[in-house]
RNA sequence: CGGGCCGUGGUGUAAUGGUAGCACGAGACGUUUGGGACGUUUUAGCCCGAGUUCGAAUCUCGGCGGCCCGACCA
């Protein structure tokens, strides 16, 4: 991609409203636009890491057998009033009438639509169990929305539903999906922690977040740095400087972001929805539920808060919406050939041909943030300056000795 | 929803009742090019409405919008 041809352009200053470092570098680095209070369009930058993060989680849940599928935003109120929703979540989910009067509302979640489906699918113990999920915006009326795409209006969700016909099988998948979901934050570049927490107004059954530690975050846990034990402040017994249940460390806490949530429905659905299918005795058995969400556009954030300094952010590589930000000074023309072999090699590549000042560029590449940056002048001769963005020196390499670091 | 702060060109700001100014951006021409260059020039603004006043960006009221704290929160 030809920087000059990029929509949008960076920004001198941030927006004067933004204080979460990720707002701020977001906004001002083109990545996000606000259209109101808690709504953004993803621009290419943008959405670029939306696709990186989402082809991630995506493996992770295909992994685990599920497979991807599209529900409808438009939701009519009669599913919802089955499970006595539409009034429980009237604060929380957008409902309207539509032109004829018909109760209409925006997907705030997909328990209700999935389970209709399911229901009318699902009659054999042969079918089950079943994982779907899909990537797709929710719809909250969040009183306050907040920090940019750490707590939006619309913001964009993964979310899987599994189907089951015992306990045990939930179970299994349920901590199936533990796994996975570790595995989509630690390919993400996050360090996750798997916390107890209570199922909030969707469920009284017990649930587990994934938190991720960053003073930007509005939950605060308890959690050992020694082991993997920790939980939410607000159902923990312990406090910071107890000792760890698990292995006797002193218990630390600490704000983090609720990057995922993962909870068991069990039968309420059978049961408010109606979903029963035969086991393998003939017998008629509710389908147990589950639902696992994880807030793609809110990690685009998290990660920001994560890695970022006082120049910008520092994406991870698996999610950095280009690989290298090739630099061109002094009108160089080796450097069209070189962009053209770098993406010809299949690297990503960002080529900031525009005719600005060679501190502009600078100051673009530390704010956009993209892993390497590779630096073409007169000063370079045949070579190419490489500097990685979390490091302070950079250093002169051939074009092979380049491309082999980058496949690394 | 309670409390607080705020709304001036695209962005960031100044003007405390009396001529809306500056910087960045964007456009043109020229000179520049290793950490946000320079000259000349052009462009574009007081959130909306009502009120007070000779006169309102400025004061009052209402509306709309944004941010922060709290409450709330898959």
């Amino acid at each position: 991609m030809r920087q000059s041809k990029l929509f949008a352009k960076t920004r001198n200053t941030a927006p004067k409203d933004a204080v979460s470092a990720s707002h701020k570098y977001l906004s001002q680095g083109g990545f996000v636009d606000m259209l109101m209070a808690g709504v953004y369009t993803y621009l290419p930058l943008g959405y670029r890491v939306i696709n990186n993060i989402s082809n991630i989680v995506r493996e992770e849940m295909n992994s685990t057998g599920a497979q991807e599928m599209l529900m409808p935003v438009l939701q009519p109120k009669n599913i919802w009033d089955e499970t006595g929703r539409w009034e429980s979540l009237r604060e929380v989910m957008y409902q309207f009438k539509d032109r004829s009067g018909k109760e209409t509302g925006l997907a705030a979640t997909h328990e209700e639509v999935i389970y209709d489906i399911v229901r009318r699918n699902i009659n054999s113990y042969k079918d089950l169990p079943l994982a779907v999920y899909q990537i797709q915006n929710k719809f909250r009326n969040e009183l306050r929305a907040k920090g940019g795409l750490i707590r939006g209006r619309e913001f964009m969700m993964k979310d899987l539903y599994s189907f089951h016909l015992s306990p045990e099988d939930l179970d299994d998948y349920y901590n199936q999906m533990i796994e996975a979901y570790k595995r989509a934050y630690n390919r993400c570049g996050l360090e996750v922690k798997v916390v107890e927490a209570s199922g909030g107004i969707f469920t009284k059954k017990y649930s587990h977040e994934f938190q991720i530690i960053s003073p930007a975050g509005e939950d605060t846990i308890i959690y050992c740095s020694k082991c993997d034990f920790a939980q939410n402040e607000e159902i923990s017994k312990l406090k910071a400087g107890d000792n760890c249940p698990k292995c006797e460390s002193v218990l630390e806490n600490g704000k983090s972001i609720e990057a995922g949530n993962i909870f068991q429905f069990g039968d309420q659905y059978a049961k408010d929805m109606k979903g029963y299918a035969t086991d393998k005795d003939g017998e008629k058995k509710p389908i147990l539920m589950a639902s696992y969400g994880i807030g793609i556009s809110r990690l685009v954030a998290t990660i920001a808060e994560v890695y970022h300094d006082d120049k910008g952010i520092i994406w991870p590589s698996s999610v950095a919406p280009f690989m290298v930000h090739l630099i061109s000074l002094n009108k160089n023309e080796a450097a069209d050939d070189i962009y053209e072999q770098l993406t010809n090699q299949g690297l990503e590549t960002l080529y900031d041909d525009r005719d600005i000042s060679a501190g502009e560029k600078f100051a673009d590449a530390d704010l956009i943030g993209l892993p390497y940056r590779l630096v073409i002048s007169s000063k370079t001769g045949d070579q190419i300056e490489v500097k990685a963005r979390n490091k302070d020196q950079g250093a002169l390499k051939s074009f092979k000795e380049v491309i082999d670091l980058l496949k690394k």
